[in-house]
RNA sequence: GCCGGGAUGGCGGAACUGGUAGACGCGCCAGACUCAAAAUCUGGUAUCCGUAAGGAUGUGGGGGUUCGAUUCCCCCUCCCGGUACCA
């Protein structure tokens, strides 16, 4: 390693040697050591795309910084890497380059791990797996049945977007304006069997869990709890005023009951449909409600459109008559599908009874005594009951009590418990992800995979035409010998992706095993800190905690909560470029090819595009992606710059939890302090390493630089173990080094310091940038290697102070900056205030009201005139 | 629409528990070195007034609590993530 000790920094010379020596030393392999305490770091693994963008760069550098920490504290430290395999971009590709999904997938996975390779990340790549291969798949497909059997599986109905000119199932992603992405055919609603796995039996168990999880940062734990949304009501069923039906409904305001004024069914309730019979109006709306999305975000934010169904129910303390009417924000897939509409107290239904005439009726009163006014709006604040009859002043725990007593004993009504969340559908009807293992005898029964038949392989020799499912015509793979005899046919849906990703992390424990796990998952389970986007923080993560939960009681790991800590990732950004097209479209130009022109001030005021010299529109900074042409190649600054420069800006521009703006002119920022470190590292090593000497009898002048050096270990160590914030870690100790830049003495003490705080620069950078901090590390005479060399701590007695700074205020406006002894106490404090400057020309012919003392930190004078 | 987050110099960001707003870096300006440029080094850089000392203003907008608010509370604007078949 000495001979990579260069004048200058060269890091395409020695990012190479460094990781062919920690690669042929298997340096990141690890094995389980009750003895040690482990540390299992994980970042979220990536889809393989084809090749790593910048939100990858930044994902797996924070990994790798905290795992290169934890194992400088000497814990046996585990960091695994792999694959999300399975999914859609590889269809799309597939038709696009007429390559096979598993071929494509394939090539990108050898590409990007390369680009891993390359950025230098302390994998153990023995334990790589990918989920497209059959053991791994075969697994979870075990896994599958067991769930089958323990009744935790069931097929149902659910709706789909259906293209009804390339008759296929279409994402939502895949629907654009409510037209197929590529037939542009309107999209329907269809409804078609699918398997689901009951995660609401788990509902309970994930919200309550969540209080216990002080780890996880408070935005992703309330948004679970707002997505599992928990809420006791009353279950009510109305009576309809003609005939003997009742329609049931679910409302979590019971108080609001007598200010219910019509009800409200989803356009494919049976009621409508009945109504439809005789009324074309009310069919043709039905008709058109076929189209309507399936995503939440388009239906709630469309036109609420109804129509009278010419029917009403009875209300059940009244018995007046309250019409039923068809509408389309009522979904027959949540609950009922139908609710009450009580438009004084709920936004919507306000919206939707001022535009249809219907009554608004006020029954809830401010408990403060204040009014509210229905007129320009909904309250739906909780408060007490008027117009409501002999309920007339009950509070909202009463109402609901004397309500719900009244029609539970009427038999109209029942307490319950619902929850916003559904169970998982995990169907697809898609080619490139796994098979679910299960067949239809002739009579279209369901029998499901015996073990010994596993795993069922995917075909993989197919390209697929971009339309149906290649599986779904496949007769070599639907028509299969039932397992008691008999031929069957193969279910032919494969898994939602997120099947895969919710049990890579406890396959990376034993990925050699020959089961779905073995005992090693409980000595590495739980992950220690997972690390990954913000956008995973309900889905993905939600999904996994739900999967282990499961695993635990089919008996296959211990541990309740797969992910002890979670640090959520803010986006990459970048600025945007854009020219308006002919077609009222932008078209995009990738910031490396705009010029961009600054005032004198560095402000920016036009940009060019470089290859024909006019101008082009500054459009916003978004997040880096191929739409908005606006993604940074890391491939190409690793060229220029090697690894460590690119890990340094990624961690020093922003904390890991914000967006990231990505910058280039910075980036050569990072690279400057590096030549620079480098620089006067390798002078003081060529003037000789100085042995170990006596830090008692420095000047001044080094005792100050050698307090700093040892406030910025404490500073950093703080900042990397407790924090997680490296970009305040990295300028710490940038300016550490401006200290030690400054310093020019050469004699034996100054020396010595130099030593000792270049050292500490180097180590505490370890993490970062480790290839850089290797070879210098070992120049400074350093025995043990960097990545086992224990982290630093700070010498007490260097810490120590004799005086401090300390604000004077008058007034809350900072007048002075005076130096008091380090222990100076309240009096001293305000003692040494009293008697500055520029305070008594403040305090002047002034009457002094109070003075605020904080020792350490300020004194603050108030006066009067 | 609903849930969650965010807004601080020309730019990225710092200020951790209510206590010096702008650390560190980029950019820009000036100077040194150089025949020159690049690289490097030194100094300056929130805005306004002032030669300076110093003063006034200032953390998306409006209000509040406090000796003191970027930080806590209320209202609003804009931007971002999710919204169950993108991963």
């Amino acid at each position: 390693m000495q001979e990579l000790l260069t004048d200058r920094y060269e890091p395409d010379k020695i990012e190479p040697v460094i990781q062919q020596h920690w690669a042929e030393n298997a340096v990141f392999k690890v094995s389980e050591d009750p003895s040690r305490e482990k540390f299992y770091c994980l970042c979220m693994f990536p889809y393989p795309s084809g090749r790593l963008h910048m939100g990858h760069v930044r994902n797996y550098t924070i990994g790798d910084v905290i795992s290169r920490y934890q194992r400088m504290l000497g814990k046996n430290v585990l960091q695994p890497m792999g694959w999300d395999a399975f999914g859609l971009p590889a269809e799309n590709a597939a038709i696009e380059n007429n390559v096979p999904p598993a071929e494509w997938t394939r090539s990108n996975i050898a590409y990007m791990r390369a680009q891993l390779e390359r950025l230098g990340f302390a994998y153990d790549w023995d334990r790589e797996l990918a989920t497209c291969e059959p053991d791994y798949y075969q697994w979870e497909q075990w896994f599958f049945t067991q769930l089958y059997e323990k009744g935790l599986v069931y097929r149902d109905t659910a709706v789909v977007n259906w293209d009804p000119v390339d008759q296929t199932v279409l994402a939502n992603e895949q629907v654009i304006d409510g037209c197929g992405w590529r037939s542009g055919a309107p999209v329907e609603r269809r409804e078609i069997p699918q398997w689901f796995l009951k995660i609401t039996a788990y509902a309970d168990e994930l919200l309550d869990e969540l209080e216990r999880m002080d780890d996880w940062p408070e935005a992703v734990k309330t948004m679970q709890r707002n997505w599992i949304g928990r809420s006791e009501g009353l279950s009510i069923r109305f009576a309809l005023t003609r005939g003997d039906g009742e329609l049931e409904v679910f409302t979590t305001r019971p108080d609001t009951l007598y200010g219910a004024t019509y009800m409200a069914v989803a356009p494919e309730h049976p009621l409508a449909a009945a109504a439809a019979q005789s009324n074309a109006e009310i069919a043709a709306f039905i008709e058109e409600s076929r189209h309507q999305s399936t995503s939440e975000a388009v239906l709630e934010k469309m036109e609420k459109r109804g129509l009278p169904l010419g029917v009403s129910v009875d209300h059940p303390l009244t018995g007046e008559p309250l019409p039923v009417w068809v509408a389309n924000f009522v979904l027959i897939g949540y609950g009922t599908g139908a609710v009450m509409s009580v438009p004084a107290h709920d936004q919507r239904d306000w919206e939707f009874a001022r535009k249809h005439d219907l009554p608004i009726r006020q029954v809830i009163t401010p408990a403060d005594g204040s009014t509210v006014d229905i007129e320009a709006g909904a309250s739906a604040d909780y408060g007490i009951l008027i117009n409501s009859g002999a309920r007339d002043g009950l509070d909202f725990k009463a109402a609901f009590d004397s309500i719900a007593g009244e029609l539970e004993a009427a038999g109209r009504a029942d307490r319950q418990v619902q929850y916003r969340l559904r169970d998982w559908l995990v169907s697809r009807q898609r080619y490139w992800g796994c098979p679910i293992p299960v067949l239809y005898d002739a009579d279209g029964n369901v029998v499901p995979e015996t073990d010994e038949r596993l795993p069922i392989t995917l075909p993989e020799d197919i390209v697929g035409e971009g339309v149906v499912s290649p599986l779904s015509t496949m007769s070599a793979f639907i028509d299969a010998p039932l397992p008691d005899g008999g031929r069957g046919r193969r279910e032919t849906d494969t898994f939602d992706t997120f099947f895969e990703s919710s049990w890579y992390f406890s396959r990376f424990c034993c990925p050699d095993a020959n089961a779905m796990v073995d005992e090693r998952v409980d000595y590495w389970m739980p992950v220690d800190i997972y690390i990954g986007g913000i956008e995973h923080a309900v889905l993905h993560l939600l999904y996994a905690r739900f999967f282990h939960k499961a695993m635990r009681d089919v008996g296959l790991v211990k541990s309740d909560e797969p992910f002890k800590r979670l640090l959520t990732q803010g986006m990459v950004c970048k600025e945007t470029y854009f020219r308006d097209g002919a077609n009222g479209r932008k078209q995009y130009f990738n910031p490396g090819e705009v010029d961009v022109e600054t005032d004198e001030k560095g402000r920016v005021t036009s940009a060019r595009l470089r290859s024909d010299g006019t101008s082009v529109d500054i459009g916003p900074v978004e997040k880096m992606s191929k739409s908005k042409n606006n993604g940074v190649d890391p491939q190409a600054l690793i060229d220029r710059y090697g690894a460590d420069t690119v890990r340094l800006y990624t961690m020093f521009a922003a904390p890991p939890d914000q967006s990231l703006e990505w910058s280039d002119s910075a980036v050569e920022g990072a690279f400057r302090f590096l030549k620079s470190l480098w620089r006067m590292t390798s002078e003081h090593i060529a003037g000789g390493v100085p042995g170990p000497a006596s830090m008692t009898a420095l000047s001044p002048e080094l005792k100050t630089l050698r307090r700093h050096i040892h406030e910025t270990i404490v500073k950093v160590s703080d900042d990397i173990s407790r924090r997680y914030k490296f970009n305040t870690a990295i300028a710490a100790v940038m300016e550490m080094v401006n200290h030690l830049g400054r310093m020019r003495g050469e004699d034996d003490a100054s020396r010595a310091v130099r030593q000792e705080g270049l050292s500490a620069a180097v180590q505490l950078l370890g993490p970062i940038v480790p290839h850089f901090s290797a070879v210098l590390w070992t120049g400074l005479g350093h025995a043990e290697e960097l990545t086992d060399s224990p982290w630093p701590q700070a010498d007490e007695n260097a810490l120590e102070r004799e005086e401090m700074d300390l604000v004077v205020q008058v007034n809350g406006r900072k007048r002075a900056l005076i130096q008091v002894a380090a222990n100076a106490d309240k009096a001293a404090c305000e003692a040494a205030a009293m008697i500055d400057e520029n305070v008594l020309r403040f305090t002047a012919g002034k009457t002094i009201r109070k003075i605020v003392v904080v020792p350490g930190k300020l004194v603050n004078v108030v006066v009067a005139d």
